[in-house]
RNA sequence: GGAGGGAUGGCAGAGCGGCCGAAUGCGAGGCUCUUGAAAAGCCUUGAGGGGCAACCCUCCGUGGGUUCAAAUCCCACUCCCUCCGCCA
């Protein structure tokens, strides 16, 4: 959520800002329209509140030295006023409902260096590394649904017969890899992550806090009878861990990872990249995530990065880092680096991790505060965070990276201590 | 699912419809005393909003209601605890 200062102190440069990411400005004005509005009404209805209590108190007062004549004009004097603060409450309340709905699905303003442009095409590569587009060898080029269906570790047709098209079922060895890239990617974080796990079932206002509600109800699997939602990624229970409270700067930045199921509708890209593991409704996922103060959010946005990315080369995996341009960003993010890993079979960068900064944006709709070390009141804090590792798009490039000319996949050794030692996956 | 009890500031915990944004204790911060520390004493210490300011308003789990006036009375809901039942 925008910080509705901004829209009375700057409210020219927050349109701009709102322009660059491809969103329609015009609705801030409406906004700062609402705003003086509600400042205004709500003044004078203090105004009126205060004449109230005064008078209540008079009435008190009066009551005790018997003047019961003078209390009941008094009290028909603040019943009058009632008439009024009702009229005035009512107003200001929905003027606040209405600026609050607008400010809850207005998206995040990207960040100064973000890279300008509406659309993907604009995004920055930053850098490429392990990519060489012509040594991938043939037995390299098999998408990874023909390699798991010969190594029977795939079984789409099983998936969608139990949940539909887009879920899918790893068997034997490759539902041991799905366990072993979890557990690796716990292990390389471990020391400096506190592990959570956590519920994965939320509420609304849960899903609110993070920017997935409301507007992107479309996108998320709810459970009518409970209302309960099931969450999109761990991003959702871990941001809001804090919510509402007040933590110590000494606290700061709270590192937290969780290794997760994620459930997605997809329902805005139906048809897309839906072959194989591309794109699925169910995956599993470990995500790495801080609150941190605005002065350690840059550094930490670079941490993240470098754990993503360094879990990927240890797997053996190419990948590129992209800067996304501020038309291309997701709605609750500033900044974003999104770390693609190549599939050789599929020949296709997969975007494999989101690694995002928010900002004060989903602190100010958590209402997660720090207060600083120095003193003072206290301030929002800043929220990152990326996929440590997300599954099926690994899963793909790793068989299809990794496969040998006889058809099996070898395993990278960093995996073996979690695949039992096997060394490679082969028919079996 | 059934029965009962509860929800108040960082924590514990009091609170007759008006003198309650809230006693008291702990914790935290500052000062005095001290060579230093401890102890003791004094003072300060919730969040949010509006206003240049004086100051005003909101918040005692959430939402409604009664009243001139609600932490306090009424209704609904949520959550927590205890016991019973069921259960991986």
């Amino acid at each position: 959520m925008l910080d509705v200062r901004r829209l009375r102190t700057d409210l020219e440069a927050t349109k701009a800002a709102l322009a660059r990411k491809g969103a329609d400005p015009t609705v801030l004005d409406i906004a700062a329209a609402l705003d003086a509005r509600v400042r205004d009404l709500s003044a004078r209805r203090d105004d009126v509140r205060a004449r109230i209590k005064a008078l209540s108190k008079e009435v008190g007062a009066a009551h005790r030295h018997g003047e019961e004549d003078k209390a009941e004009a008094l009290a028909a004097e603040s019943r009058a006023l009632g008439e009024e603060e009702r009229a005035l409450s009512g107003e200001a309340d929905a003027a606040d409902e209405r600026l609050r709905e607008i400010l809850l699905t207005t998206p995040n303003t990207p960040a100064a260096d973000a890279p300008e442009g509406l659309t993907a095409d604009d995004n920055v590569v930053v850098r490429t590394v392990g990519f060489d587009p012509g040594g991938y060898g043939e037995h390299q080029r098999v998408p990874h649904w023909d390699i798991g269906n010969d190594l029977g570790i795939l079984d789409l047709e099983r998936g969608a017969k139990l949940s539909g098209s887009m879920f899918v079922m790893f068997r034997k060895q490759g539902a041991g890899l799905v366990r072993a890239l979890c557990q690796l990617a716990l292990d390389r974080n471990a020391d400096a992550f506190e592990e959570i796990r956590p519920p994965t079932l939320v509420r609304t206002e849960t899903m609110v806090s993070t920017g997935h509600l409301p507007k992107f109800e479309e996108e998320a699997y709810h459970l009518e009878r409970d209302d309960l939602w099931a969450i999109p990624t761990a991003e959702v229970p871990l941001t809001s861990l804090a919510r509402d409270e007040i933590l110590d700067e000494a606290d700061l930045p709270l590192r937290l990872m969780a290794y997760t199921p994620c459930f997605r509708r997809e329902a805005g890209s139906a048809g897309r990249d839906t072959r194989g593991l591309l794109r699925v409704h169910e995956f599993d996922k470990v995500e790495i995530l801080a609150l941190a103060t605005e002065q350690q959010a840059p550094a930490l946005h670079e941490e993240l990065v470098e754990r993503a990315t360094g879990t990927l080369e240890a797997l053996g995996l190419a990948y590129r880092v992209v800067d996304l341009a501020a038309g291309d960003l997701s709605f609750s993010a500033a900044r974003c680096f999104d770390i693609e890993i190549y599939a050789p079979g599929c020949d296709l960068w997969l975007e494999a991790s989101s690694v995002s900064w928010f900002g004060e944006f989903q602190a100010r709709r958590a209402n997660l505060r720090y207060r600083p070390a120095t003193g003072g009141g206290t301030t929002m804090a800043h929220t990152l965070n990326g996929s440590a590792l997300a599954v099926p798009r690994v899963w793909a490039a790793l068989v299809e990276t990794h496969r040998q000319p006889d058809g099996s996949v070898r395993i990278p050794e960093v995996l073996r201590p979690y695949m039992r030692g096997a060394e490679t996956i082969g028919r079996s």
